[in-house]
DNA sequence: TTGAAAGCGGTACCAG
DNA sequence: CTGGTACCGCTTTCAA
């Protein structure tokens, strides 16, 4: 009978008296990539099992969408601010910086003293890749880089580049105009064009890396016999490509976990504010590399 | 020099005084299925592009956390809820018609006659895809469920069984203990086990499809010569998969479009609520499905 | 322990 | 138009 009379707390009410709300804000730049979304759904779950709520912004790497956002989330006075962004720019860090919330950065560019800070060694998976190609016989091997120039992937096109110019090893970068998988396809297609006859192609991530294996199929090339294709970031999909996919492992679990954390405990007056995480990628081969010419009559 | 000075407005405050807030609620079963996701951004960009937030939740099919959910999207006052979920229950849909919030239903079993209602025609749907294969000259087909028991995945294995009966051809049903590229990984490894000797699999949904590609290849089944493979949704994954795959194309971006509107609508006293709308899929055929034996000897 | 009252930071209405 | 004031619904403090 009092059945109708359920009771919802006004939880806007509750925020304006606490002066602080239980909602966490998310800003991600793209939640098509893959790698943006399993650190969004981590940080999602753990949020809720903690009573936060979400609000979730994505930017498309606009900075103006970034903007906008930070504003939003600081007129919402969330408990923290988590920005998986690479689109991050100074005058956002300090905006963020002159206001007490609590803020993860991941993957963005500049950053904050007073925020956590997690990184990925971008270089360090980038050349342990390309050494691993390197080994196995490769020598021109070409990069597939990212449309946009975001910090992020612009450091693993220059790991790229140091690594093969300390081989003295050719090496041509590719600039897609597009993202994920169309990119790959169309980078591809440029690339054998261009004559430049690599024998590996390693791709700024893994869904670039698919629309790459497409293109070869399509044009008959075999991989690994004729050539190597690696990604980066190792989302399940990577596994279930045709052949499988080398690639560099990032912990996207782990770090939504990191993030969460740092964010609850910046909150409670935690540690010393300000540190940065820096998280080594790990080299994951499967089937898409393999030797340099099968039956090679090199010494 | 005043730089530092901005003014943020607290919204708190302004959604209280407002009894309303601006902000969209939107509640998802799975935030892994592309197919969730794909409706999710739709609905994310459009609803930033008219300045509101969205606060996100996945429920991961558990009843328990949709009620939770509801409950606190109730407490934040949305200006609107999208609840694009399978695990719909009656309590939860009287719960929201009994608070004067604009709902939007999608892929929900049960719903709500106040409430903006869409659907699918996933009988349509599955019905042209048999009919389809029938022409190829497919007979013993076998279908891939979904793990769980949702009412939108039951009614593809409705239809399909129904459509199988009315040519009366034989049919099998796996239901997969895991969800996504392993669950197609698995069934097809039951499937090949159980003798059924089927010569189409009919998934029900894309990412399923990708494991069962993977599945064949591993065993040295050519797809599409000894079996014909076929999706639902039409994820863009489905282009880039080896081969492309056959499927059903599922308008998410229209409908991400026509939930929102709908939410907005109905917030400005809009038009008699309670509207229903069926979308209808539409057959995409790739290179995953083919016509039966190559060289068929039959009549 | 219980209850009344003062804020939280805006909005909206109303009088000047 | 401009400025003052009541009020949104909950938390917190302070007094009874």
């Amino acid at each position: 009978m009092m059945k109708e009379m359920k009771y919802y707390p006004n939880l806007h009410a509750r925020s304006l008296a606490r002066r602080r709300s239980r909602t966490i804000g998310v800003i991600l730049s793209n939640l098509d990539n893959p790698f943006f979304l399993d650190v969004f759904r981590t940080i999602e779950t753990l949020a809720h099992e903690k009573g936060y709520e979400v609000v979730v912004a994505a930017t498309h790497y606009d900075v103006a969408r970034l903007h906008a956002s930070i504003k939003s989330m600081i007129g919402l006075r969330v408990a923290g601010i988590a920005a998986i962004v690479s689109e991050m720019e100074p005058s956002v860090v300090e905006e963020l910086s002159n206001v007490e919330i609590p803020v993860v950065f991941y993957d963005a560019w500049v950053t904050n003293k007073k925020a956590t800070n997690i990184k990925i060694n971008y270089k360090k998976g980038t050349q342990q890749l390309v050494e691993y190609l390197h080994s196995l016989g490769h020598r021109r091997m070409a990069f597939i880089a990212y449309p946009l120039r975001l910090q992020p992937t612009e450091e693993r096109r220059t790991a790229f580049l140091e690594t093969m110019g300390h081989y003295s090893a050719p090496a041509h970068i590719v600039l897609p105009t597009s993202d994920g998988f169309f990119a790959g396809r169309d980078a591809t297609r440029e690339l054998l064009r261009s004559g430049f006859g690599p024998t590996a192609i390693l791709c700024v991530n893994d869904i670039t890396a698919v629309g790459v294996l497409k293109e070869l199929r399509d044009q008959g090339i075999s991989v690994p016999k004729q050539m190597s294709v690696a990604g980066f970031d190792n989302i399940s999909l990577a596994q279930f490509t045709n052949p499988p996919l080398t690639t560099i492992h990032i912990p996207r679990d782990h770090i939504g976990q990191l993030a969460f954390e740092a964010l609850l405990s910046a909150r409670s007056g935690g540690p010393a504010q300000g540190q940065e995480i820096l998280i080594d990628p790990e080299l994951i081969v499967r089937q898409s590399t393999g030797a340099r010419h099968l039956a090679s009559s090199e010494a």
